[in-house]
DNA sequence: TATTTTTACTTTCAAAACAAAAGTAATATT
DNA sequence: AATATTACTTTTGTTTTGAAAGTAAAAATA
């Protein structure tokens, strides 16, 4: 599934897709909190209402930046994962770390203060560290 | 002024600000378009509706990610420029572009193709040439 | 100088999206 | 067997959006 372009810009292309208000957050859930059912997301700190997380899960695995699976013990539990293109958000998501840490300083919690400090120390090597734990994250569920 | 933050957390802040379809869109224009009037903006190839564009620039200007001015030559015209603020968008729109060049590429027009190329030939010096190009846009219209 | 055009909006209104709450069906736990 | 949990869907009222038309002041043109 694609989205309806409004044009062929790249930026708005992107927005088209993450420009809104939930969908990085739960993209967010899942690279950094471990996060991967239904339950673990509707229980955010921002309260996303069940309605929008629903439609919101249905678009990202359309556009195949999660995946919907099952786990073998559990025949209830639905489980999402990142895929590689989910994964490749992730210097989006840092850069808006970045410029909040800078921007917003005295609303920004501590410990992501401490993540942004610590990414600020070499970022593309972050970026490359994290990116390979996410991949491998991904590739031992296939096993 | 200040949005109503949902939480503390810096990804999400940064979403109260920009997380919708065309705020970044009109720090795009400003960034990479030359563009500083609220014609200029209002005939972006996506056409916003003037309303919304008009209560965007509203809320840009209360965020101070934007400032309002006017030019000695002319009452009427009313020209934005971007803020320091504003300009320090430029990280997260650069990754903008490189993820939809990757996951999106052949939807993307050769133009942002071209420049998607160029920033990943250097992208750190590309981000500070440019944010410095902007800065001095800025500080030459203070003189 | 009078008229037209342009600029920067505001207003209106229907349609779409969102938020909060309650409801449901299948599965899992006690 | 009864209760609880998970992953949703449905409903309903509110907010936001989008398209279009309208307005006031300034500027350009006749």
């Amino acid at each position: 599934m694609e989205p309806t372009f409004r044009s062929s810009c790249p930026i708005s292309s992107a927005l088209d897709i993450m420009g809104d208000k939930w969908t990085l957050l739960i993209i967010r859930d899942m690279m950094f909190g471990g996060k991967s059912t239904f339950k673990d997301f509707s229980n955010a700190q921002e309260k996303i209402a069940t309605g929008i997380l629903a439609s919101r899960l249905k678009r990202l695995v359309e556009l195949s930046l999660i995946s919907k699976g099952t786990i073998p013990e559990n025949k209830k539990t639905v489980v999402y994962s990142l895929t590689e293109k989910g994964i490749d958000l992730l210097p989006i998501v840092v850069e808006l770390i970045l410029w909040s840490d800078k921007q917003l300083r005295d609303h920004v919690n501590q410990p992501m203060r401490e993540l942004a400090k610590n990414i600020r120390k070499d970022k593309p090597k972050f970026i490359e560290r994290y990116t390979r734990k996410l991949l491998s994250e991904i590739s031992e569920r296939h096993k």
